[in-house]
RNA sequence: CGGGAUGUAGCCUAGUGGCUAAGGCGCCUGCUUUGGGAGCAGGAGAUCGGAGGUUCGAAUCCUCUCAUCCCGACCA
């Protein structure tokens, strides 16, 4: 049998692409940094997208979808924003087989366009709040690229909001970060670390940046969603004021938050194995396999016995049955475990003559067997216990992947052997953050929420001086 | 954009100047099979990434070019 998948211990980078493209999550498409997003990928977006679709319309938000394409002059307008951006745009210069008469710059972000519009839409503070989301894609010129985690267009949401007030918006930056971390631990059974970003890791544009902050099985982080409190940076490049109950005139306070294809390889990264896709029974599209096993003689007997097993299962749950003959079971069932589905039902003519079935757990590869009229109950619970399973093994080694340490010599030693997390008391100073990824590589991932005050009384680990914060340093993606 | 590597059938690989480019996987047809990636027989599928050059003769040597992957600098 030719193994299909680089082991994780040989080469991690090489199972990850392994992985994506055998469980035909995604394929490489002619342009460079590009990829095609195939049906077993996308269904796993649908997944992600219809649980936060619903997470964001039940905190009050709308959907709605603001044009591609964007005035280059639009960009100009927030200094830090373009200077952020500019970089990394795709620009059109012809249409119509004419040049234009300026330029116009492929989205990498709607901030601009949609607050061009948000300042036509609001007048008055009986207008706001104005929280809109939209499902779109966004195009950033990559130099390195890797499927899923990394490519010039994906696919994402993002959350526009406009508030009479700082402390309104400030609430609703945290309120979706909130939502952000909800939404990777109970689907993605993924435990992230929030907080806010320094200073040299914010968004271009932003006054604070909050974030999830993931830990994958290499022990690299990975950004899993970020929510911006935005103060009036963008109200006052594009001049959005509105009347207050008082008759003042203000500018608008803004947010804007973002989660994107990213979360699917941070999915595949976080519980896969060497066998292929893990994935949590929440998000998985086909939530259980039913496999019947057959011999020429005994085949119509099985399939009518296994379709009565698999009719059992109900409409709640998302399930398929293979009856493919030309396969053998043994194929099936590597084949199956590819893709990740959580839960398989072998029915064999052993099984049919006992009346029962064998449930087989793609996480651990543990196999029950039960009676065909406890089947349904079983993989109900199974899929119950799948989802929690994989939470908790993510959040002990999430823990694992932690380390507290006080002084540079062990910081860098952590960073250098064992990775993960470093959790360390830092200066703020952007010196001593720009020496630590000079000498180790790694960043800043996250100031959680509150680490000024456990930072009092405390030395920084890498200069010496008192300490501001409470730092989350890793190598990431 | 720097450093490294690789381009031969859908995929993986052999072939380092000489006959009609070889094998495995996959694919198609038929039969036989089916409890952890089955077996037999037959079959389709390649102008060897592209262009130019050297040569009696090029997948193989030279020049240029394109693409992809890996490692760095930049980023969700």
């Amino acid at each position: 049998m030719a193994q299909r998948i680089t082991p994780r211990s040989k080469n991690y980078s090489d199972w990850y692409v392994d992985i994506v493209l055998n469980a035909k999550l995604a394929d490489y498409s002619p342009v460079k940094g590009t990829m095609v997003i195939r049906p077993r990928g996308y269904a796993l977006w649908e997944r992600m997208q219809s649980a936060l679709d619903a997470m964001f319309k039940a905190t009050g938000h709308e959907n709605a979808y603001f044009p591609l394409l964007i005035p280059e002059s639009f960009l100009k307008k927030e200094a830090e924003h373009v200077e952020g951006f500019a970089p990394e745009c795709a620009v059109v210069t012809h249409g119509g087989g004419e040049e234009l008469d300026e330029p116009l710059v492929i989205r990498p972000t709607s901030e601009t366009i949609i607050w061009s519009m948000y300042k036509k839409w609001i007048q008055s503070y009986r207008d706001l709040p104005l929280l809109i989301n939209q499902w779109a894609n966004v195009v950033r010129w990559e130099k390195r690229t890797r499927l899923f985690l990394r490519t010039t267009e994906f696919l994402w949401q993002e959350g526009h909001t406009a508030h009479a007030t700082e402390k309104e918006a400030r609430e609703e930056a945290l309120r979706m970060l909130e939502v952000y971390r909800t939404f990777a631990e109970e689907y993605m059974a993924l435990p992230v670390y929030t907080g806010v970003k320094s200073e040299s890791e914010k968004f271009a544009g932003a006054v604070d940046t909050y974030a999830i902050e993931a830990m994958m099985q290499d022990r690299k982080a990975l950004q899993a969603g970020t929510s911006h409190f935005l103060g009036q940076n963008f109200a006052k490049a594009f001049d959005v004021t509105f009347q207050s109950q008082e008759s003042t005139l203000e500018h608008v306070w803004a947010t804007s938050w973002g989660v994107s294809t990213r979360l699917i390889g941070a999915l595949i990264m976080a519980h896969s194995d060497d066998s292929g896709l893990v994935l949590p029974p929440k998000l998985a599209p086909t939530q259980v396999v039913v496999i019947p096993i057959f011999k020429n003689d005994t085949k119509d007997q099985v399939i009518e016995f296994t379709r009565r097993v698999h009719a059992s299962l109900g409409k709640d749950l998302r399930t398929v049955i293979d009856e493919d003959d030309k396969n053998s079971p043994g194929w099936k069932f590597s084949e199956w475990e590819m893709v990740g589905v959580p839960v398989r039902v072998e029915i064999g003519p052993r099984d049919m003559e006992r009346g029962q079935a064998v449930l087989v757990r793609r996480d651990t590869g543990e196999k029950s067997t039960v009676p065909v009229a406890e089947v349904a109950g079983r993989v109900h619970s199974l899929l119950d216990e799948i989802q929690t399973s994989l939470f908790r093994k993510a959040k002990a080694f999430q823990t694992e992947c932690t380390h507290e340490v006080d002084t540079y010599e062990d910081m860098k030693r952590v960073l250098e052997n064992e990775g993960g997390f470093v959790v360390a008391p830092w200066d703020g100073s952007p010196e001593s953050e720009a020496r630590v990824k000079e000498d180790t590589k790694a960043t800043i991932r996250v100031l959680p929420f509150g680490n000024e005050e456990k930072a009092k009384g405390k030395t920084c680990a890498i200069s010496g001086k008192p300490a501001k914060h409470i730092a989350v340093f890793a190598k990431s993606y």
